[in-house]
DNA sequence: CACGCGTGGCC
DNA sequence: TGGCCAAGCGT
């Protein structure tokens, strides 16, 4: 992909610069220095961390630990208790090593470029080069969940952005926005405008386009695709459970119950309920019909946090008189059931029995299938 | 390279 | 309300 010459690249780094000096965020306690350890720490602390939890461990944790040389000399057991509640203790333990490292090898200053700085421990290239940024001015680009979120976006880049793919593309396309730009470009406010606009106005579930200085050339906004993207991760396999319903007709009416809210399909009517055979086996024998009921085609629903394999089984008993339905039970004329509240798969089963749209009669089998 | 790491916020 | 996500990194 060739992105280095269309003026969606060359104009991106001026325009974020520029809303960010006016609408970017200026007071955050770790902005306002170019001092390489206050913008370390900040940068670890904020990790997977948001800023609002991170402020008030970034300032106990600055007043105990002023600079590398008093980090380096503590003991790690002095240092844990000002990281305790923030997670992810592997960072305080590398963020300690890394100071020692930089007392024994580097004259208690930071490596002089990202490549360098990405070799001490806890610092990855994202962190590397967002120090270099802030405290050098150096053109190194960074990849944090805001900046995929606004790359993604504005480029329209498809594809998890966990994948390395994908996660190579993000990189190339954020140095060559980089490269693109003006020499002299503030790096400082770039970089820091790139977090802003993600967190201000390229969030997650509703981007605030409008107020967007990108939107002229985004490519989610030129073609609404907003909300596909960053591509979604593929969810974890859901547990799946099965059961199986009954449908009782007694002449033109079939037996629905009223499902409680809260819970599954509250407030809908949906179909007798049953955990396995020998539960539909009692319920045949309860109606007066010992064995008479016929299995149907299988299907699966898809909840959001479950599947649900049903098993639909046919009884069909004209002796039944309708006034006979249970508590939270009622008889519903199959005319009336395009106007009832059914959920979805029930509707499915109950279409396919009653509205056939391309066979002369109901379709039975033994051995059921997922076609959900 | 897919996963574990911690906690809080969001719907 | 449980799942997903948040200024990622190390293994």
């Amino acid at each position: 992909m060739s992105l280095n010459k269309t003026p969606a690249l060359s104009s991106l780094a001026c325009t974020v610069v520029y809303w960010q000096k006016q609408h970017g965020r200026h007071h955050l306690p770790w902005q306002g220095t170019q001092d390489p350890y206050r913008i370390w720490l900040s940068e670890i602390m904020l990790q997977q961390t948001q800023v609002a939890t991170v402020i008030g461990y970034y300032e106990r944790f600055l007043s105990r630990f002023p600079d590398i040389a008093t980090l380096a000399q503590a003991q790690q057991e002095d240092v844990m208790p000002y990281w305790a509640g923030l997670g992810y203790y592997a960072r305080a333990r590398n963020l300690h090593r890394c100071a020692q490292e930089l007392a024994t090898n580097w004259d208690c200053r930071f490596p002089p470029t990202p490549e360098q700085i990405a070799t001490l421990p806890g610092i990855g290239r994202s962190t590397a080069a967002a120090i270099a940024a802030f405290a050098y001015g150096t053109r190194s680009a960074i990849m944090d969940g805001n900046v995929k979120r606004v790359f993604t976006r504005y480029f329209g880049i498809y594809g998890v952005t966990s994948q390395r793919e994908t996660e190579k593309l993000l990189w190339d396309t954020a140095q060559s926005a980089v490269e693109a730009a003006p020499a002299s470009l503030d790096m400082a406010a770039y970089t820091q405008g790139l977090m802003d606009l993600g967190s201000q106005c390229c969030i997650r579930g509703r981007p605030d386009c409008a107020r967007c200085p990108l939107k002229a050339n985004c490519y989610a906004y030129i073609h609404g695709v907003q909300q596909q993207l960053p591509t979604p991760k593929p969810r974890k396999a859901s547990p799946e459970r099965a059961c199986k319903m009954l449908v009782v007709r007694s002449h033109d009416r079939i037996l629905l119950e009223k499902q409680v809210s809260p819970g599954i399909w509250g407030g809908l009517w949906s179909l007798p309920r049953y955990d396995d055979a020998s539960e539909i086996d009692a319920a045949c024998r309860n109606f007066g019909q010992a064995g008479a009921a016929q299995k149907m085609a299988g299907l699966l629903h898809v909840f959001s946090h479950f599947k649900l394999h049903i098993e639909p089984w046919y009884l069909q008993c004209d002796t039944l008189r309708v006034t006979e339905a249970g508590q939270g039970q009622a008889w519903i004329a199959i005319e009336d059931l395009p106007s009832t509240a059914l959920p979805a798969p029930i509707r499915k089963i109950l279409d396919g029995l009653f509205n056939p749209h391309d066979r002369a009669l109901p379709e039975f089998t033994d051995a059921p299938a997922d076609t959900g």
